[in-house]
DNA sequence: CGCGACGTTGATTTGCCTCAACGATTGTGG
DNA sequence: CCACAATCGTTGAGGCAAATCAACGTCGCG
């Protein structure tokens, strides 16, 4: 592999605008390498929200811990997603929620100056990440449908066909508190779904 | 008011940047000036998709039709507030969801195509555009925790002091639809909160 | 091996839904 | 100006999906 090939092409894979060594250069100065383990928290709740983290390998998802003590996922993430705790990146407030490493994983992270460092420097990445930004959105308004008008059934079932690269990393307790059920009841389904293949 | 006030400052408003004569005669030239009445239907879900609609006056939700026939508002939409099938929009695909005016509505209406002519010929708006895909980006990842944390009670209160302003245009079913509960269950909510208050 | 993490199963409770009937309010035509 | 229908919200009775609480397999690992 030359040079040249940098891993700002895989964080900016699928932009059909071709960058100069110099851009990359820059873009890449911006960017720091970073690994966890499986079990790893990324970030805590109530702490300042000031990256980003693009994931080249592993898994990762984001929480929140109500009231009542319970886990609520938000988000997960592997290979060529971004993740961080959004309502806090963009909002420039403190973190709601945790980011937990749940795969060993290698991430690029990125501070939210630096973005605009790099929107400003190389404009034409911002279009890039606002196409990525509105695919995330549509992802996100799907979602909100499906906790709307779908059963919980649906719901797994669903889950499991759109994201079987995931299904593959995390535990049934992680999906039913993406789902929004509890384990128990994740358990019940899957069995009444075993029970329908016989 | 000098002619130099064109609308386009109200749909671009809190855009710290300015915009020459010619600039704005170039955006005003896409947007197109549209009038609805209270139950008029603006999009029927299966219609394509094309346009997305800034309000200007009035008051118009984005719902869902579920197979089981039940309706489910995705968002609310007044002054100042962009409103669309993003799902739609975004991804080119036809509509899941209709747009109904909910009261009489002034909107200003612009194509996906000249949405994008307008970042071309004046790039400085596509940041204004990304950050305000941000602030929905907020607001939708908090609506996804509400739903995942609270409880229907809970989600009613945040509502009404999150959106007062809304809260006056709607009817109570069509909360009921956003909140994902039935008109039976929010009245006696309802009952409930008015009871505490004594 | 023995412990902890994870998943399953059962019994019971609960929040919300469904179905049905009944006010209250508003708008409309005779 | 009233009669009437339509729309919207409320109330009650009964049911169901999922939560809760508790106990028990099973697997992997120090």
């Amino acid at each position: 592999m030359p040079t040249s090939t940098s891993f700002i092409h895989e964080i900016y894979h699928g932009d059909s605008l071709s960058y100069t060594k110099e851009e990359i250069r820059f873009i890449e100065s911006k960017y720091e390498k970073v690994t966890f383990c499986k079990g790893d928290i990324v970030l805590h709740a109530n702490e300042k929200v000031d990256h980003q983290y693009f994931v080249s390998t592993g898994c990762l998802r984001t929480y929140l811990i109500s009231k009542s003590g319970k886990e609520h996922t938000v988000q997960f993430a592997i290979k060529g997603w971004w993740i961080s705790d959004y309502i806090g990146f963009f909002s420039e407030t403190n973190a709601t929620l945790f980011i937990e490493c749940i795969e060993d994983a290698t991430l690029y992270k990125v501070s939210r100056d630096d973005v605009e460092d790099i929107f400003n420097k190389v404009p034409k990445t911002e279009r890039f990440i606002r196409k990525k930004l509105q695919r995330s959105f549509v992802s996100f308004q799907k979602r909100i449908l499906a906790n709307l008008s779908q059963t919980a059934k649906e719901r797994y079932i669903n889950f499991t066909n759109d994201y079987p690269n995931i299904e593959q990393f995390v535990k049934n307790y992680h999906i039913a508190s993406y789902l929004g059920i509890t384990t128990e009841s994740l358990s019940r389904i899957r069995k009444e779904i075993a029970q329908e293949r016989s």
